[in-house]
DNA sequence: ATCATGTAGTTGTCTATACAACTATCTCTA
DNA sequence: TAGAGATAGTTGTATAGACAACTACATGAT
């Protein structure tokens, strides 16, 4: 195994990679929201509130789990709250801070569109991920992703104090 | 090996996925446009006519090579055209039919952008698979690209019929 | 205690994209 | 060879998100 051709076949694998992003994505969403009227994104964000300990986030916490702006995530609260899935509650100790709290209703929701969006995953996507290369794609793209969050971090650092 | 652990394997390769291409996206698209003033868009549409014979397409195929919709794709050669990568010419045999051909200025903008890019895969995707994932990477997202491009071009059939 | 600086979130504005409707052209059938 | 239907691309319009500027609040040094 010559290192060129090692290299060839990690620029095959990010070209896989944005091609499988481009096609999936639209692909879950739809199915999501013709099955539950949930757009994709409005799932990611009452997950991370669901995994969270009390079931709460500051906007900036909501913001960076979700890997969205500031003002991107300001609208896509509104919307989600003009839905009745979710609540900006005050913090307690901090008068600028609001915390987003899942309703009953974003429960509801959630656990209605959670077995859907599985499904669509393992279809999609697990189904062709032989059971010898799981514990590759996942370490690798782990590690890819955690590299990458990182990076984005910093980057914002450096914006912010410029 | 259980085979519950193996579906937990590839959801957690499935969110990680999902992190880096949000997290990476942006990330290469400024180190592109930094280096280059080139947005990483039009780097794809570059590409995708340089890979082919003749260098051009029709709309049509650039659409389907780069994901991207029907109007989508008019408004970006718009833009790249305006600054003169690309030129739209008319399609011999079928007056309804336009060829977008790189200009001389988009294959020198390619070269100078290209190396510039790859580095940038190298450097925050391909560093973080390791030689004895490689393989096992390329082929499962190759396969995963591969169906989803097919089941994106069954939906719009199913969209236009409809 | 005050003021300077930092932080949380929102708002103004711009851009990129999607979908649907449209025009122009092509193709196939009778 | 006329007309129906399919196809290529563009345009009207709506939406999601980014960045920068802003307001309100908090913190920390003196």
């Amino acid at each position: 195994m010559t290192p060129g051709a090692d290299q060839q076949s990690r620029f095959n694998a990010w070209h896989a990679f944005l091609v499988a992003h481009a096609a999936l994505e639209p692909i879950l969403n739809r199915e999501l929201e013709a099955a539950c009227g949930l757009p994709l994104r409005w799932f990611d964000v009452l997950t991370q509130l669901h995994m969270t300990a009390h079931q709460r986030l500051s906007m900036t916490e909501l913001a960076n789990a979700v890997l969205l702006s500031k003002s991107g995530l300001t609208r896509l609260v509104d919307r989600i709250e003009e839905a009745g899935l979710v609540q900006r509650v005050s913090a307690p100790g901090d008068r600028r801070s609001l915390l987003i709290v899942l309703t009953p209703s974003g429960q509801k929701m959630l656990k209605r569109a959670a077995p859907i969006h599985e499904n669509g995953i393992r279809h999609h996507f697990g189904a062709y991920i032989r059971d010898n290369e799981a514990a590759a794609v996942e370490a690798a793209l782990g590690r890819v992703a955690a590299a990458a969050r990182q990076d984005v971090s910093l980057e914002a650092d450096a914006t912010d104090s410029a």
